[in-house]
DNA sequence: TTGAAAGCGCTACCAT
DNA sequence: ATGGTAGCGCTTTCAA
């Protein structure tokens, strides 16, 4: 069922039904009361892409993230689509995994369906190497990172100062009496290269001489947190303070310190990061770094709006972390 | 840019294009190639909505759920985006929350954008009184529901028998002694309903008089089940074991047990319900009835796929729960 | 206030 | 193997 058919049974013309569609004015009552009427009869609803091939817009977002099962980008592609769908825009999600080819082809699907604009959830969206994707995009739609920063024309990024956090967090740590500060992490994308700054000047700030040789790398995986602590209690590592780059790995953390008898907070602390659920459903409840996902999601929503009505808009922005403190680690 | 700049470029015409865009036959190696090149060259994406006009399909299904910071609907999201991408289908998310009316308004967004399909995640879809916008999108595309069941032309549901699997739990706990055995839930969904009619068919079975005396209602939030359990301890209600109705409010009941030196699963059994990661996260690891969402979701989508190609196909199909055994319950 | 018709980018059918 | 063209459903401009 189209326009025509309304029309014709309305016994008016497409383009009388087509102003009724998009409130426009020039339309006696009489008659937009009898096409609504046909309308509503016949359970007739507009195609929205026969429209947006004229008008060039779909008012669909490109939502892309790496995985949504994960429980940090859940909560960003949550607000997102909320903030959006007020809005009076869609969200097409794209989860690409980390593989670079399926992101390109993820910006591709998005681009010949004409999406409005692309927001890219997280750093694993900047390449170390080739970005060309990413330009390509913003040739003809605005692109916003969140956490990451591109260098071209048409895109926008909104992050939150992680490697400042990580810095002032050992710093905080360091305040308590914690010198021997173990670090634990999961990725290599250009957020995790930050955090691992912020952490190697915050022990350096304290006077640690080699503060690499504190710093373990894991899989996100719970138990491996767990295999690495055993590891590192074998060793005879001397340590009273672990800060994780996410707060599944404190959890992990902190289940094989009380398996070897070791208590949290009163042996050793534990700081997490990100903030999540999962810091209050852990035993001990876990302090964490709060990066502001909240913030960072609605903030890129906002941004693209104002790039839609040409406002003046700042190319990159950023925000501050936040210790929340709970059980793990006392302030 | 469009198919005719392409083909002007190329000296060809834009039947040739498309011909090759689509990868049909009769075009020469040569003039495929130097189309391609053009294509290349111009940085050229084909227009999907113009496409979808003509062929009134744009390979894209609505998703839809409550709410993807949950978890658990996270994770069914996640399984069905993946499942579509690797047919070549896009997800168009929709989450909106409980409130009929906004889940009637996403459903003529999904129309409007002509989607191919709806997938309905969770039982928050079947409403109780009124599902006639189900019944309107069902006459244009299929609509399918994942822990529901419409009885509408061109529906399709599949559901875990969570009845069945919550008096199993019932007996398995009784098997192993439990006699007095709290139930604590968070929803009145359609879902939640048949949880709770297979906790009293179990504890009718194993001989309880009023099985409703051990029903508590409680918000999803880790605090509620918390607080609910101090109340029941101090009304000195006598119970060894605690069934919940999502693993959250498994690991808040949990955390109160501990606190009042109740030790778990010693003194009190608890089961959860998802089978979700936070049943490992917790302390103790959190024996789960598992729904069995990755294989709900899979099917749902292999389920759509068969309708599009005018497959028979099962309007209703029903999997078994199966309890996975953790330390807060041993088997 | 209303209607007629062009044009949006593409596919598919019919010719050549 | 290639080209011409109608038609998909809608918006918008121009006329009436």
């Amino acid at each position: 069922m189209n326009i025509y058919d309304i029309a014709e049974k309305a016994e008016v013309s497409i383009a009388t039904v087509s102003r009724i569609l998009n409130h426009k004015g020039n339309v006696s009552p009489k008659t937009r009361e009898k096409v609504l009427k046909v309308m509503d009869e016949m359970g007739y609803t507009p195609n929205a892409f026969a429209r947006a091939l004229g008008l060039d817009s779909i008012k669909m977002i490109g939502v892309m993230c790496s995985d949504v099962s994960d429980i940090y980008y859940a909560k960003a592609v949550s607000i997102i689509e909320n903030e959006l769908r007020e809005k009076g825009y869609d969200a097409l999600l794209c989860c690409t995994g980390t593989n670079i080819s399926d992101k390109k082809k993820a910006i591709d699907v998005l681009l010949s369906k004409r999406v409005d604009a692309i927001i890219l959830i997280g750093s694993v969206f900047q390449e170390s190497t080739d970005n060309s994707h990413i330009k390509k995009a913003a040739k003809s739609i605005p692109v916003i990172i969140i956490n990451g920063e591109f260098k071209f024309e048409n895109t926008y990024s909104i992050m939150c100062d992680e490697q400042k956090a990580m810095r002032d967090c050992v710093l905080a740590l360091s305040e308590k009496g914690h010198k021997d500060i173990l670090y634990i992490y999961d990725s290599d994308s250009f957020s995790g290269k930050r955090k691992i700054k912020g952490y190697i000047e915050g022990m350096e700030q304290i006077g640690t001489d080699n503060p690499e040789t504190y710093i373990s790398k894991c899989n996100k995986d719970i138990s491996c947190a767990g295999t690495l602590i055993n590891d590192i209690i074998k060793s005879e590592i001397k340590f009273s303070a672990i800060i994780t780059s996410v707060d599944t790995l404190a959890i992990g953390a902190i289940k094989a310190l009380t398996k070897h008898g070791i208590k949290v907070p009163e042996d050793v602390s534990v700081v997490g990061f990100n903030n999540s659920i999962l810091a209050d459903f852990s035993s001990p409840t876990i302090t964490s770094i709060d990066n502001k996902v909240d913030i960072l999601s609605t903030d890129a929503v906002r941004t693209l709006l104002d790039v839609f009505e040409n406002k003046s808009v700042a190319k990159a922005k950023t925000i501050q972390a936040e210790i929340i403190y709970r059980e793990s680690f006392a302030k």
